[in-house]
DNA sequence: GGCACTCTTTCCGGCATGGAAAGCGACGGG
DNA sequence: CCCGTCGCTTTCCATGCCGGAAAGAGTGCC
């Protein structure tokens, strides 16, 4: 197996991001309300940090109207799981495992 | 083996302090030029964070002159180990494992 | 047209951060 | 003894991130 190459990433280090990518690493898609609720964030805020997510090209935002609801979904794109198992490798190294 | 309990730290998350604690955490004790050249930090920024661990109870600052010599090293304190680990294991538990 | 739902953006005060430089206490040399 | 150096410490300062509140904007429903 093939390690991931540790490298520290400041966007996602910050509290609220790493647990965004954190979940979306997880679950691949997850809608916008859920990922405010799991993370226990305003409406403003989240959208703060997805879009900083989204400019670093680590997340993948659609937004879709779905039953005539507005339905934004986010997704972690291939650099954003690059990125956040790098960060992750990082840490363990950083913690001695 | 009774786990430890998750619990997200401020003070060990920012970065420079982070890996302080795991430097500390592996060694047990270091000194202050050793832990400012592994971290690659200025003198007067590892004294800044140093300050907050302190202050935080997480490390013990002890200075001594050996050898005619001023040293001072850094040595995790108790609670700073149970503050690592803690914050180690929410860290484990965001990255999802 | 008006209202509701879902984010987005702006405005704002507050706190953390790092670099540069001045300070300071302890020695050792001259 | 005074001076310079070593090894941090503290101050000063400029910058950037952060989150809350509130105003905005896009879309569909009535």
């Amino acid at each position: 197996m093939t390690a991931v190459e540790p490298r520290f990433d400041a966007v996602v280090h910050a509290p609220p991001r790493l647990q965004i990518c954190g979940l979306l690493a997880v679950v691949d898609t997850m809608e916008f309300a859920a990922v405010r609720d799991a993370v226990s964030v305003s409406d403003s805020v989240l959208s703060k940090h997805v879009k900083q997510l989204e400019e670093a090209g680590y997340v993948q935002v659609r937004k879709a109207t779905i039953a005539s609801r507005q339905r934004t979904s986010l997704a972690l794109t291939k650099a954003g799981r690059a990125a956040f198992d790098a960060h992750v490798a990082e840490l363990r190294r950083i913690a001695g495992l």
